[in-house]
DNA sequence: CTTGACTCTGTAGCCGCTACAGGGTTTTTA
DNA sequence: TAAAAACCCTGTAGCGGCTACAGAGTCAAG
């Protein structure tokens, strides 16, 4: 099967496809006369895998993690387990950190509850109090709210 | 005072101002003779007003929009409560979708409570199986957990 | 033999920075 | 007075994970 027949069966775009050869997640292929990359059921098992870690929100680094194991069927899984509860910590910390966040953002709203002056609103003021140094961990607070394009 | 010295009141990197003047959120301003940037308080309030949004996790497009009504102080400051609710909102919506994710998380987890041989592990199987198109939305699901780097 | 659908490589753009390289300026120290 | 250190400048490249081209080649149907 060619890339488009790949790109369907896996739901996928074919550039990402190719992106991901090049990241190093999907194999190079076998080409035809007329260099055409060749897939079977096994690169859309692959594919598959990949997308849906990708639909886990893992990154593609997690993602050559497990590959690694699923391409080494002797060996122990206990990375794989690891490597999961790990990133359910990181999606744990995501939701605290946002819910603080959506605090802090009910909080500010109520300092202007209506329409009025911009230099009489309370959510202007507020914001240009002076930044206080991030007390714990550097810069960060929650990251990527807008990762992606709302629906 | 210089933009070092900026830097420090507002607890940002000198990259980064030099980053907001370049995308228009920063003016750009007076230089010495060597052609050093020139700040005032002014700018540390206005920095900081961008540094506190950023740290509410705005787009420097939202921010774009609230320091337009910032700058015109006689307006109404409808927008601002707006941008707000909607920021709000969109916050509600990540949370949403990572707490369902965590939950897909941990039921794959369960897929293999422990360590045995890769090919028998169930959370390698449940991940080869064929993704499914995503029903509503396009690809998306929850996008930016790794936004930023752990801490 | 032309049209259209498919494929190829390579590059640029998105976001919000961060980190250089390779220079110039100003202050401090010896 | 000179050298070293600290600061500043511009410009460019990189991060992740794609997406969207441009400009070309390949292949089947009419």
């Amino acid at each position: 099967m060619q890339i488009g027949e790949l790109a369907k069966r896996a739901y996928t775009q074919v550039e990402t496809i190719r992106y991901y050869e090049h990241a190093g997640l999907l194999p190079e292929t076998a080409r035809t006369e007329g260099n055409y990359r060749v897939y079977d059921d096994q690169h859309v098992e692959r594919l598959s895998f990949i997308r849906n870690c990708r639909g886990l929100d893992m990154s593609l680094n997690e993602i050559r993690v497990l590959l690694r194991f699923a391409d080494a069927p002797g060996a122990s899984c206990a990375g794989v387990d690891a490597l999961l509860d790990a990133h359910i910590a990181h999606v744990t910390r995501r939701i605290k950190t946002l819910q603080s966040l959506k605090r802090q953002l009910q909080r500010l709203r109520k300092a202007c509850p209506e329409a009025r002056e911009a230099r009489q609103c309370g959510i202007l003021n507020e914001l240009s109090a002076h930044v206080r140094p991030m007390p714990g961990a550097p810069a960060q607070h929650a990251g990527g709210t807008h990762g992606i394009r709302d629906a």
